[in-house]
DNA sequence: TATATTTGGTTAAACGTTTAACCAGCTTAA
DNA sequence: TTAAGCTGGTTAAACGTTTAACCAAATATA
């Protein structure tokens, strides 16, 4: 790359000091610079193409207008989706966003954090992964502005915007019941992940209110990596038996996807023999053929909530602000043919 | 935040210069430092929790070890899944990537670009959109590194890795001719995109090939942004008249999306009466009910070279790069059920 | 007339690194 | 004995900004 305009190129062909043009240019001191003179740098700044250095600007300024997202994966759409809202909201305030995959892995996580604040990021916009709570204390002890979104630990004091997940979950399950369900079973992760636990938490207050059957067989729990065979084989073992169910909650769209692409295998009808709940709206179910219901979080409202949030935090609000969004019961029927 | 631990304080603690420090933490003249005054900034530095600066060594060195990425829309699959190989590519490099969105909107790209070059990324990879071409050439001016991926400029001589688009139109064609299909219609976006002139190139010459009518009514355009009312119309022109097509080739996902859900209310039968081939390979038409056939970009290939030329490119070899990747024909039969 | 104040700028330090150039004290070779 | 070379460091400038502090000349005030 050739070398660059800087102030001090403008400043010595207009034979000024580069504290004025740096005054100019940024519109500061404007009562106390004679107009003639102010454009004269302004035309020379634009015919010589000057372009900020933002770097020398941030190390000056120590701040570098800039936000560090991590998600578990970018390429998932509920994270990419998040990314979209988050950058629009944040480039109007002109920030730039830079974005990594933490793979719901703790350790790569803490790196990836790490490397953000290498970069002096103003603050941070996080999804955290299960056990990566110490990270995040150590976050708040440096008290670097941070906003966690989708997840969040119960028992740190820390800003987050998430969903009511016990709410979401609750009102799925009784979705089900009031289309006749009666055995009602779930699919999760098994993950410590706060927000996973209380989906269960909503799934089961459900079937107590409604005083049915909430026993432990029918909660099935998965690896949260390897997924196909281990979600086939929770399936069968729920759909079988001496009390088959007749009514499933996903706690979250990949299990879905996965879920209905082997029950589409099994003689089970949807959704007269079986029906069914997911959490996320995912594209993948589109064109599925039966009618399901899906938990459809507020994608938009997180997006900005959270990138508002953050920006008030990095200009001293040190409030702490938790959400709770709720999530949306869609009855989705299939496109018709 | 706290204020941080600089070089000069760890230099302050051991008594040495900040020289010295800077030296020993870079793995800088090894031979010429005591390995057992190496230890002790070492030590000093892990108990002061010292991380570096990268800002201020970006200023210094005139690299930030980041690229900028522009595609058109990071919640748009294609791209972000592109993002995330790109990502991962640049990780083991210690690069960071900042991404955005163009919104495929030649203004918006230009601005971002501006944003990122002030920013002072090493590098650039761009999924241009229509008439941006002199954003493009001042790049090349201006010597910045920068590759564009999946769209390009045929008569600008610049790194690019994209798919042969001519080729992988010619092959969906063929496919569907070899299919019984003697009437095959296209649609396509109203876009100077060089890429999708090939696919309709590509288009054209598979009929003439095979001697089938290849007339200008066959082909519809619709407008990228005002989408469903302009898909169906097309389609329904395509379909009724006098000679109805057969045979359908969509030049995009989001054409292919909207199209099916379109089709989906007709009484046409897919595939016996239309048979249909799309580009890019898109979670949406996971359960579609009837078979199809779709170009398959490798995505994974294509995030790599490009981020590998990339880095070539900041790396000082001046040589100029172009690759069109074969796209894959994949012929989808639906889940059984 | 003497003193304050305003006007329109300049000077210089600082942000936290990197790195070329330097240097004092030894060791080695001739 | 002396010059050259090595060892293990230090000094200082520089990257491109920002901004507090300063200053001379012109103008206003008493």
């Amino acid at each position: 790359m050739e070398r660059k305009v800087s102030l001090k190129d403008i400043a010595q062909k207009v034979g000024v000091s580069t504290a004025l043009v740096s005054y100019v240019l940024n519109n500061k001191r404007e009562n106390r610079v004679s107009p003639e003179l102010a454009q004269r740098i302004r035309d020379a700044a634009a015919d010589m193409n000057y372009r900020i250095n933002q770097v020398a600007r941030s190390l000056k300024t120590n701040k570098t207008n800039t936000i560090g997202l991590v998600v578990s994966d970018i390429a998932n759409p509920f994270s990419s989706g998040l990314a979209r809202i988050i950058e629009d909201e944040a480039e109007q305030h002109q920030y730039t966003v830079i974005f990594s995959s933490s793979d719901e892995n703790a350790r790569k996580s803490g790196k990836l954090i790490d490397t953000l604040l290498d970069r002096q990021v103003d603050g941070l916009i996080l999804a955290p992964p299960a056990f990566s709570e110490h990270q995040i204390i150590r976050l708040q002890q440096q008290q670097v502005p941070f906003v966690l979104v989708d997840r969040y630990f119960p028992d740190l004091k820390t800003n987050y915007v998430a969903l009511d997940n016990f709410g979401a979950a609750h009102k799925g399950v009784e979705h089900l019941i009031t289309a006749g369900c009666r055995r009602i079973g779930m699919l999760t992760y098994a993950n410590e992940l706060f927000h996973l636990q209380e989906r269960v938490r909503g799934y089961t207050a459900a079937l107590k209110k409604h005083k049915l059957p909430a026993k432990k067989s029918l909660i099935k729990e998965v690896d949260i990596r390897l997924q196909k065979a281990d979600i086939e084989k929770a399936i069968h073992q729920l759909l079988t038996g001496p009390e088959p169910i007749d009514g499933l909650l996903f706690a979250a769209n990949n299990l879905a996807v996965a879920g209905f692409r082997y029950i589409n295998t099994l003689p089970v009808k949807v959704p007269e023999a079986l029906r069914i709940v997911s959490f996320d709206e995912t594209e993948a179910l589109e064109f599925y053929h039966a009618p399901f219901a899906y938990i459809k979080q507020p994608l938009g409202e997180m997006g900005r909530l959270a990138t508002r949030m953050l920006l008030e935090a990095i200009g001293q609000r040190p409030a702490t602000t938790q959400i709770n969004l709720e999530g949306e019961l869609v009855v989705k029927t299939p496109n018709l043919r």
